[in-house]
DNA sequence: TTTTATGCAAAGTATTTGCACGGGA
DNA sequence: TCCCGTGCAAATACTTTGCATAAAA
């Protein structure tokens, strides 16, 4: 049911939980099997409807406090589109660079030359004035499922 | 008080207001006032606070409303941070490339080389078969003020 | 045994809606 | 006059907190 490839990730976030004073318990463990292993946007409901799935006694509440510690350590993102604010994805490596299909929720992270980007933000920094601390960049559209009518 | 270049602009999107079908009334002159000329992000109370100053009865159900009609015809974004997504700032021609500065709120839109943007969403583009129809660019620091320490 | 985690219920926040009155056109 | 706009109060949605119990280390 659940491949040992993505069984050893949820194993090394539940690491990362417990490095960061986590103790590992169940509950913890059904967010952490929805959240580490979705492609989509999640927000806090839909995380756990899904997880009640591995783990029916669970409690909104504690999605809410995994999915803020999750963040905490920075395995989990949170997403913003524009229509709306309360989604999160596994965190990728680096900065926000987010491709969103605005139909489904699939997000991918892009990559094409980004040292475009660094320039860029040198660029606009020597120009303003501005001591830039960090930058988003994200790219909506619809994903070449949706696109073909694949997804509900 | 009001210089008369603030004034046209207010005047102006008065009258897009008009055109959308909206009356001209005093509350909704407080809160454009407000936002038509700010260059920080304001949430819906702190542009209730202000827009008091000018009306004095005003409603902060009326700052929603009028907010909302503003952002519908395109007059005001909203601005996503880290720190929360509830601001708004008036509107700048194209796209969400803005410079935001997370001491004062300040907002700036950008120039540089934009063009590598869209060079950029062009190769994404064909790179994942997404068809892509919008891109946020944010970048976040501290102005130059800021840094000098000179806002509160 | 000690301390953290949990779920429930309650409390906060932020935003939206229903409604009777008042003011624009 | 007619109808939209307004403020108030209430309703709703989302998130956080307090607390007694349960479970991990």
């Amino acid at each position: 049911m659940v491949d040992p490839h993505t069984s050893a990730i949820i194993d090394g976030w539940l690491e990362r939980l417990q490095d960061n004073g986590c103790r590992r318990t169940a509950p913890r463990q059904a967010v952490v099997e929805v959240v580490a292993s979705s492609e989509y946007v999640l927000n806090p409901f839909e995380v756990f409807e899904q997880a009640r799935q591995h783990y029916p006694g669970l409690g909104l509440v504690t999605v809410y406090r995994t999915i803020e510690k999750l963040e905490e350590i920075g395995l989990l993102q949170r997403v913003h589109r524009p229509s709306g604010c309360q989604g999160f994805v596994a965190a990728f490596r680096g900065h926000q660079h987010l491709l969103i299909c605005q139909d489904c929720g699939r997000v991918e992270m892009f990559g094409g030359d980004i040292e475009k980007m660094d320039g860029l933000v040198a660029e606009v920094e020597k120009d303003s004035g501005y001591h830039i601390q960090e930058h988003w960049l994200q790219l909506f559209g619809t994903c070449s499922e949706c696109q073909r009518g694949v997804n509900p």
